[in-house]
DNA sequence: GCCAACGTTGGC
DNA sequence: GCCAACGTTGGC
């Protein structure tokens, strides 16, 4: 009885972090901080070490699914949000109870042509995808078995 | 750069 | 608890 691996979608802006800067990074890894939003702070929070994850190249051109990562560590506090000079900063999180969490997720392999959005868009099959809803701006979403296979089919394209 | 959609904040 | 104002996301 092995204990399913769960699958999930994470936006990342090229210009910013994008798929190659986690191929090059130390270990292939990197926490992934800054997430102010508490669906997706609670999304990552769910997560396990090994869980798979579609890397996604948001306000790019195009937009994509541009490979995969894995979770590397699970939840533990995003300190930036403390550090009062940080972008991320919020004064309103009590370091006793830190409201903002982080992972680590290790490259595992980039597609050799990126799956765009448009493409996604035409796949009946990924019709319920969170990431094709209109208005959806999660950066952090869960994703089904059925799309992660059908995903991963898509690549072998 | 535009702007629709969304989440959060704060006055009342 | 309502809701207007504001800031952000992200496709185009």
């Amino acid at each position: 009885m092995s204990q399913a691996r769960q699958y999930w979608l994470m936006k990342s802006e090229p210009s910013v972090f994008s798929i190659d800067d986690l191929a090059r990074a130390p270990k292939r890894t990197t926490c992934w901080d800054g997430v102010r939003n508490y669906q997706a702070r609670n999304f990552m929070r769910a997560m396990k070490a090994g869980d798979r994850v579609l890397f996604y190249h948001s306000n790019a051109n195009p937009p994509a699914i541009v490979g995969i990562a894995e979770v590397a560590a699970t939840a533990y506090p995003d300190l930036t949000q403390f550090e009062r000079t940080h972008k991320h900063f919020d004064s309103a999180s009590d370091p006793k109870a830190p409201r903002w969490d982080m992972v680590d997720i290790r490259h595992v392999r980039t597609f050799a042509a990126p799956i765009s959005l448009d493409s996604l868009r035409g796949e009946k099959a990924l019709a319920g995808m969170a990431l094709l809803q209109k208005g959806s701006r999660l950066s952090v979403q869960p994703v089904t078995n059925g799309e992660w296979e059908h995903i991963l089919k898509l690549a072998k394209e």
